[in-house]
DNA sequence: GTTGGCACTCGATCCTACCGAGTGCCAACG
DNA sequence: CGTTGGCACTCGGTAGGATCGAGTGCCAAC
C-alpha cells in the first residue's frame, strides 16, 4: 500500500512521535536511521502521506502526527513486536512462581502487564458457565437460609445465597445436594440449571430454587479484572480524558464487552475509534485472547493512549496471553 | 476555643470554600448568613483566625482558604452531618433489596457510596479468619492438587489451592475434609492451621498441606474494595497529584492498612497529613466502622479532597456503616 | 468595639512583539 | 526527472508590559 520510502518515514513519525508527544518536523525525520533522504523529500513525501490520511497537522507550520490510519498502517505493516530480555525474565519468573488461586492469579497477572508495559492492564478470567462442576454442596447458613457452593474443574468456585422461603433441615440440604451432585458433576453449572426434577418434594423444592438462583445470576459471570488505571492520568495531561477513561475502566460490564467486541472483529490492536467508545478516542488498547486446552477462554489486554509503544505492547500481551493459557491449562 | 463570632466566620469560610474552590474573601464572608457584622470586621477577625493557624492565604491580598486545623475545627466543632431526603431514601432502598452474595454487597456498598458522595469509597469486610466454619471440603482437580474450600458462617467462601506433592485418592481427600471438619467446624478458621493430627498417616499427610496453606495465605486476608477512583479526577486538577492518589488507591494492603490506623487512632475523619501519607496531603478521608452482632469487623469510608462536603460525607459514610453492619448481622 | 473609607498588593487576563520550528515552493543539480 | 538546498512564509509558544479587580491592612470616625 505504501512504497518503501513511504513506509519508513511513516514508521519514523510514529516512533518519534511515541516517544515525545509532540508532532515530528521533517528534520527530524530525515535525522531517522532508515530514512536517507533529505528533509526537503521528507517533507514532499509527508505531505502526500498527510493527503493519504496516515498523517495529519494540528496546525499549519508544524510537524506531522500519525492519524488513526497512519497507526493502524505501522501496526499492520511496520510494527513487529519485541519484548526486551529483562520483561522476557520478569514474565518467565512470574509464571515459574505463579500458583494457588485463579483467581489471585488472574489478578496478579494484570499486575504483571501493568509493569511490563506501564498502561492500564486488563484480564478478563474463563467464563464459569463453561468449567465443569467438580463438587456441589449446600451449607446452612440460617434456618431458611443456605449457601450454594460449586467448585468448578479450574479451581473457581462458585456460590450462590439461596433464600428458602421456609426452614429446611440440614438433611435435606444434603440431600438436594445429593441430588444435584449427581446430575451435574462434570457438567457445567448451567446444565444443573436446567437438571431433572427431585422424586423428593421437600428436597425439589429446595433444588427449585437453586435452579433459580443460577438462572438469575448467570448473566453477571464474567470476571474481569484490572490495575494500572492510575498510569492513564500519567498518559494524558487533560483531566477530564483522564476521568472519562477511569469511568470506563470502572465498569466491568462495559470493559469485558469492549475486549470481546475486539477480539470478535479478529483484532488484536483497536485504536482510537476503533474502539467503539467515544470517550476512548485517545486510547488504544492492545489485546490477546489466551486458550485452556485449546479452546479461548479469555482475553488479557492494555488500554494507554493511542501514542503507545505498541511493539512493546504486542509483545508483552502475546506472551502473557501465551503463558497464561499454557499455565492454566496445566491446572 | 474558638469564641462564636470567629467560629461562625470559619464556617463561612470553609462552606463557601468547599463550594467554590477559590480562596474566600471577608466580603463573601459578611454576606454570608450567621454572620452580621461589616467585612471590616470580617477582615480583622480573619487576620487573627490566620495567625491562629486557622486560615491562611495562598499570597498577600487573596481571600483565606481554610487550613488542614480549619477544617479539624470545622469538623469537629460546626460541621453536623446531613444526609438529604433524597440521599436517606437511596441508602434505605439499597438495602431493602439488599441480598445474595456478602462480596457482592459490599462492592454494591462502595457503587452506593460513592453515588452519595461522588467520591471515592471504600469498604474493608469483615475478616475471614474470625468468621465460624461452617463447612470444610477438599475437591481434588488434578491428582495431585486439590482444592480446600471452607465455607463460613457469614457466607463467605474461603478456598486455598493445595499441592500435594504425590498423587491422592478421592477418598483420602474426603476422609481429611471429614478430620478437619470434626477438629473445626464452628471455630474460626485459625483454628485450623493448629488443630489435632490425624491418625491415618495418609489423611495427616494432606492435612498438614492444608494447615500450611492456611497459615501461609492467612496475611493477605482482608478484603478490600474501592470504587469512584474517576471521582479522583474529578476533585484535582493537577494532573501528578490525581496520578499518586490513584496509585495509593491500587494498593489495597495500603488502603487497609489506612483505614484501620485511622479507626484505630478514634477517628472518624482524616484530614491531609492526619492520613499519615504524603500523597493523600491535599486528600481527606472519612470513615465508620459496622459491626456485625455488636462487634467491629470492618470499615467504610470515602476519600476525597481536603476540602470536601464533609456533613454530607459524614452523614453518608455514617448511615451507611449502620445499615451495613444491620443487614450483616441478620444474615 | 465596629464600621466605612482608602491606598495598596498582586494574581489573572489580555495584548503585543518576537522567536523559531516547520512548511511549501522553486530553482538548480546529477 | 527525482532529489536537494535555499528561501519566504506561517503560526503556536513564550516573554514582557499594561490593566483590572478582588481583596487586604490600616485608620479615622461613629
Amino acid at each position: 500500500m505504501l512504497d518503501e520510502r513511504k513506509a519508513s518515514i511513516l514508521r519514523a513519525v510514529v516512533e518519534e512521535y511515541i516517544q515525545t508527544a509532540q508532532p515530528v518536523g521533517s528534520g527530524h525525520v530525515a535525522d531517522a536511521p532508515g530514512v536517507s533522504v533529505s528533509s526537503a523529500t521528507v517533507r514532499n513525501e509527508m505531505a502526500a502521506l498527510e493527503s493519504e490520511g496516515f498523517l495529519a497537522q494540528p496546525h499549519t507550520s508544524a510537524g506531522r502526527i500519525p492519524t488513526e490510519k497512519g497507526y493502524r498502517y505501522f501496526v499492520d505493516a511496520l510494527a513487529q513486536p519485541s519484548l526486551d530480555r529483562s520483561s522476557a525474565q520478569q514474565v518467565r519468573a512470574f509464571f515459574d512462581r505463579a500458583h494457588g488461586e485463579i483467581e489471585q492469579m488472574l489478578a496478579d497477572t494484570t499486575r504483571l502487564l501493568t509493569g511490563l508495559t506501564d498502561y492500564a492492564a486488563v484480564v478478563v478470567g474463563p467464563p464459569h458457565e463453561a468449567a465443569a462442576v467438580r463438587s456441589v454442596q449446600l451449607v446452612g447458613l440460617a434456618p431458611s437460609v443456605a449457601l450454594f457452593v460449586a467448585v468448578l474443574g479450574n479451581g473457581a468456585v462458585e456460590k450462590r445465597t439461596i433464600e428458602l422461603g421456609h426452614d429446611v433441615d440440614e438433611v435435606v440440604l444434603a440431600a438436594t445436594a445429593e441430588h444435584l451432585s449427581t446430575h451435574g458433576l462434570g457438567q457445567p453449572l448451567a446444565a444443573l440449571a436446567g437438571s431433572a426434577p427431585a422424586a423428593n418434594s421437600s428436597v425439589e423444592a429446595v433444588a427449585a430454587r437453586v435452579r433459580g438462583a443460577l438462572a438469575v445470576a448467570a448473566t453477571d459471570a464474567e470476571h474481569v479484572f484490572v490495575n494500572g488505571a492510575s498510569r492513564i492520568s500519567a498518559a494524558f495531561d487533560a483531566v477530564e480524558t483522564v476521568r472519562s477513561v477511569l469511568t470506563i475502566l470502572e465498569q466491568q460490564l462495559v470493559v469485558v464487552t469492549l475486549l470481546r467486541d475486539v477480539v470478535d472483529r479478529g483484532l488484536n490492536v483497536a485504536i482510537g475509534s476503533e474502539t467503539g467508545m467515544q470517550p476512548l478516542a485517545d486510547c488504544a488498547l492492545v489485546v490477546a485472547p489466551y486458550s485452556i486446552d485449546g479452546e479461548q477462554v479469555g482475553t488479557v489486554g492494555v488500554l494507554g493512549p493511542t501514542r503507545m509503544n505498541y511493539p512493546q505492547a504486542l509483545a508483552a500481551v502475546a506472551v502473557v496471553g501465551q503463558r497464561l493459557g499454557r499455565r492454566l491449562s496445566e491446572g
